[in-house]
DNA sequence: ACCTGAACACCGTTCAAGT
DNA sequence: ACCTGAACACCGTTCAAGT
């Protein structure tokens, strides 16, 4: 097997056993069964190793096809493909976040995106900006779930409040009743796709009438 | 002064100006002019220093005031306020997805979303999850500008599709015309969050109308 | 009460040396 | 051509010692 493809093997197997932080040189190349020196001519740095990464993630986003498909149907695939994976690798929204998606497959996701969009009816010139706008959401939704900014905290204000005086939170109080349980992660994520789907057909109903 | 403080003023100053990786026990203790480990006693630990400096970017957020505008203005103020905050600290994005918010002023930035968002009409029952797909999408997109995922390949199709075969890209190459020119981020910004109000509007009328 | 110095177990990366 | 070993300049954190 070729040694770069079993170093990038190596490496996603520890960011989704111990964590990105896990991944260093060092761990990298004991799993690979050799000198963390020996890494370089392969892989070039660190960096480099988690472009790759961020490369190999994309390539799974890929495989999801959406031929045939209605563009509400498409956008749903696509946009469900992209939380499964962040749920099957937690590090996968950090990275997409912290570096420009320079890997060849990146332009192709955002490709399938632009087409299900145009096959919707958005006039061109909004294409880019609502593409911008449902991969960043969908992303931000993916990377709160698996780094926590969704945790337990951000839903009961009981024993969060300890140190605010009574009434600074009129909308934690009045919202009560809908603040206490858990969450259904699953079902607020098709809520929402929903909500942005209605935001396009509306997109595109006002772009067939001609612009304002 | 207080150490504890003056601790954070450093942590603050230097993520600032170097990025949240250069923050660490040895540089922050030299600015303030002091051995690492005295650092502990005040503020514990790496990560309790990461979320105190989470705590006082939220606490500038609470600085800005709705008192007497509309709900429009009320999101616009909260969400330009968010987006400043991430301009003037860069690092406020990554530290936000990376772990749940536990100051107590993060409640208060969300209770004044739900308030906005309760007196524009919105069913008691949607707020908070309009709640998180907002603050998402903010965080989000204040982090894709400063973290480089709205660099400039992705804006630029040329130089990027090397490797891939012509006609693999249709939807690039449809909406070529409007992929070439540089982004002005701040009037995207604009258009997105008139696009989450439309969004807001119509559930609330149709919360009005009772539910389906 | 508050701070220091030395130490431990880690990082990414360079460079000369081995086969 | 590919890999190793030693080294350098970094990490966060513990622990005994100083004032």
């Amino acid at each position: 097997m070729d040694r770069r493809e079993a170093i990038l093997d190596a490496a996603i197997a520890i960011a989704d056993e111990s964590g990105l932080d896990a991944v260093s040189m060092r761990t990298v190349a004991d799993r690979v069964g050799v000198t963390p020196m020996a890494l370089y001519p392969h892989i070039g740095s660190k960096g480099a190793l988690l472009d790759a990464m961020q490369g190999r993630i994309l390539g799974e986003l890929l495989a999801v096809t959406t031929a045939g498909q209605t563009w509400q149907e498409q956008l749903a695939t696509l946009a469900h493909a992209g939380r499964d994976l962040a749920k099957r690798h937690p590090w996968a929204g950090t990275l997409m976040f912290s570096r420009p998606s320079v890997a060849p497959d990146a332009v192709r996701v955002t490709d399938a995106i632009y087409q299900a969009l145009l096959s919707a009816g958005v006039p061109d010139d909004e294409v880019p900006r609502l593409e911008r706008l449902l991969s960043t959401f969908i992303l931000g939704y993916g990377l709160s779930e698996t780094g926590g900014r969704f945790g337990p905290g951000e839903l009961n204000p009981r024993g969060r409040r300890g140190n605010l005086p009574d009434g600074t939170l009129p909308g934690h109080a009045r919202l009560a009743k809908w603040l206490g349980g858990p969450t259904d992660w699953d079902e607020e994520f098709e809520a929402d796709l929903a909500d942005l789907a209605d935001l396009i057909e509306e997109k595109a109903r006002r772009g067939r009438r001609g612009p304002d």
